[in-house]
DNA sequence: GAATTTTCTTGATATTTATCAAATACCTCT
DNA sequence: AGAGGTATTTGATAAATATCAAGAAAATTC
């Protein structure tokens, strides 16, 4: 575990409008920044937090690219999301104290550390704070929602074709082109997200270049 | 919509150890006696929020089943979760001010309205409902990322074993019995939660008879 | 409580996706 | 740049689940 002690500002941060609330005076800003303890480097392949592992932080990602899985008993495990630049990952530790995913990068990446109970403090004083953690949750249950969804009722190609849809747009949102994009996850890590095998995958992204809507 | 004005309290309340947190003084606990405005009742089939309608209140059941649906633009609609007393309904609408599922009662139920607001200006004031809340929240996102394992990488069965399993826990926890449910729900829907057609529930339930794990 | 509607079960068949296998393309490391 | 490993594509076949259909059971309504 690789952590910068340097000191970093969410106060001159271009991702803070993705991560924080808007409309904080001086005074909470600076509070803020000292929210934020320390950056950690992560190479690719790491794990930044371990199904099991205590739960103190949560991960605000600064650059790079993740996945979090779950595993069920058997030793299957599930990809449960992609995370980029401004989202955050460990809100999944909260309820039990505990890690439930594993986190890990799938390019070298840069995260901010948060502290919880600090956060927790933090946002009982800000109340534009209390908002967006509560916002922050409430966005990754709707966001499962609409995983759920697509898992339980589209087949194979409208699975694809939603999730790189929704893949562009994020993209998009951080000054990315709305028509091209590079995936960091394999076909396996894609079809584990959208229960696909990577075979299935495979062949649906062959069918859409066929079809000439993707190259 | 029918909502009481008689004046209850959880202060009273044999689910508090369910809705609230424990360890709360006499002075806390009359205030969260204040944040459950009303409650109110809801016959079966009645929608107690809408997608699209404006957020404003979260509500904990307190008798009754409620299932909650998400829909596709086309139509399609997938039950994303079944909640039973004790259990808070309406997170879905912090993130955009309005909520994004449909929430229907299975059968005739009470609900105990908490407006949201103003559990966030007690939730700064009272640690452990901070704590809560936030428990609550990450609890769902724990429980969407094991129904995101349940369809993506399981088979038919083991999809309505473990949905049968988590039900009876979830009762059982509730004081009823460890080896018997009654289902509230239709095949229907629990097809639809389970991302299997109703038919294949009909028949893998048939299956599970046949092999006496079920009556 | 009889009629009507809804839900459930079961069978036959179709469709989708998984599995197994092999060849190719792409990375990464030295 | 080349070797070795990993990821991807594609084909053939198998397995799982969906679809269509019809009768039975259960619930609801009048």
């Amino acid at each position: 575990m690789i952590t910068q002690s340097i000191k970093v500002a969410c106060s001159n941060c271009n991702l803070r409008e993705l991560c924080m609330p808007l409309g904080l005076n001086e005074d909470e800003l600076k509070r803020l920044d000292d929210l934020v303890a320390a950056r950690r480097k992560i190479s690719r392949g790491d794990i930044l937090s371990r199904n099991g592992e205590k739960f103190s932080a949560l991960y605000a990602i600064r650059t790079g690219f993740c996945k979090t899985t779950v595993a069920a008993e058997d030793g299957r495990d599930q990809v449960t999301g992609f995370q980029m630049a401004g989202e955050v990952i460990g809100l999944d530790g909260i309820v039990s104290d505990h890690h439930t995913c594993d986190a890990v990068a799938l390019e070298d990446a840069e995260v901010c550390v948060m502290n919880f109970d600090r956060l927790e403090d933090l946002s009982r004083e800000i109340n534009a704070l209390q908002r967006h953690v509560h916002k922050i949750m409430s966005r990754e249950i709707v966001r499962e929602n609409g995983v759920m969804l697509l898992l339980g009722s589209m087949r194979a190609d409208e699975r694809l074709a939603a999730f790189l849809l929704n893949l562009v747009q994020r993209l998009h949102a951080r000054g990315f082109s709305q028509s091209e994009l590079v995936l960091r996850m394999t076909r396996e890590e894609i079809g584990s997200y959208l229960g696909l095998k990577l075979e299935t995958v495979s062949r649906t992204f062959s069918k859409f270049v066929e079809e000439g809507i993707v190259e």
